[in-house]
DNA sequence: TTCTAATGTAAACAAACGTTTACTTGCTGC
DNA sequence: GCAGCAAGTAAACGTTTGTTTACATTAGAA
């Protein structure tokens, strides 16, 4: 018990974290966009996430009624493209390659947000919930940014090209992309993404 | 019990099979096939597969020895590019974007192949596997025909984007690539592809 | 200081999973 | 015709899952 005391204030911000609704929330939510990012909404399990954020399985559901709920709120209501449209049209493929081509470490010391929509993507259950999140928050922002009658599609293909690359690089780890050194890569994708944002339209 | 003596004598193809082990073990491959890509390999239940198949779930296990040596041999071991390969190179861009563009009733009366890929590549178990697959059979492959200095990239490329688009058709159904006409998309995709075959190299 | 509502936990629930064991059924070679 | 082995099944095993129930603890207003 002693050891209580002599230990620091605020040690590892976890175990000695006083009672508090809202911060505890928000590390559920934390590492629930975590677990769901490595692990994908089925294999990703609620106690490891409470687990992980310093609380009971329960506790988790009591907060957000249901592993689903929680899903919806943690990733769902958490990747937007409009940071991204910030800048001059026609370097928006490269800003966009970029977004998917950076390593893990370097998206801001977390996992990288699509990774969570494509590990979860498989499961019907979260995929209907990640259906309304893609158009919503990428493709309808990006395709009302574009602008002109094939604005969709070409906001579609970007949001699939996107994913391709994160599914092969990062989940597959597939030899071709996953070795090649980023700037080569960039060099393939960025035109063609910005063909897709200024390229003729289609008849 | 009369109403079997009328029916006719083969009826439903598989009440009535006689003991085969072949027949069963084919039976049991092809609703796997259909399981995986429908529902990926984690949702995928033996029991399930075992039931469409006709046979119990222990009869599954008994033949391929757990549910993970099933999966190779009914998904890894059975998608290819070098059928897409015959033909004039100029359209080969073309022929792959028809190969994820088609419907699914049109491919063969099957589920897309790349469909149980990619919808098991989020467990990791199955990405494991799935990896040394798609190198093997798909990426290997196309980059040898392709040739050149860059052409491991660029047969990684053409496998991102069919995944990609595969991803947000059949998978995410996002409503902007979901519901435009297949020729509208070929017309975007088809080029960009084409582009990865013969595109320039980049110095 | 005391009391209560908010915050949190431990333990169990029912269902589903892949797999194993023991058993029954039926085709086939002699 | 009949043994013997292959083909197939039923039932249970041990885990793990999301969720519920009943209980403990602590913070903050009175």
């Amino acid at each position: 018990m002693v050891y209580w005391i002599i230990l620091p204030a605020d040690p590892p911000s976890d175990t000695s974290r006083p009672r508090n609704a809202a911060h505890t929330r928000v590390a559920i939510l934390n590492a629930a966009r975590t677990a769901f990012a490595r692990q994908g909404f089925e294999a990703a399990g609620v106690r490891e996430i409470a687990a992980s954020a310093g609380v009971t399985a329960a506790l988790v559901i009591r907060y957000f009624g249901s592993k689903e709920n929680l899903f919806v709120q943690a990733v769902v209501q958490n990747f937007s493209v409009v940071g991204l449209l910030e800048g001059e049209r026609a370097r928006l493929g490269e800003r966009l390659a970029r977004y998917v081509l950076q390593k893990e470490s370097e998206a801001g010391g977390s996992l990288h947000p699509l990774l969570a929509l494509l590990r979860s993507a498989t499961n019907e259950q979260a995929a209907a919930l990640l259906r309304t999140g893609l158009d919503a928050q990428f493709i309808g922002p990006l395709a009302a940014w574009l602008g002109g009658p094939e604005a969709e599609v070409r906001a579609g293909f970007i949001a699939a090209t996107l994913l391709g690359l994160t599914a092969v690089r990062s989940v597959l780890q597939s030899r071709a992309l996953f070795t090649a050194d980023t700037e080569r890569l960039l060099a393939f994708s960025a035109p063609v993404l910005q063909g897709y944002i200024d390229g003729p339209d289609i008849s």
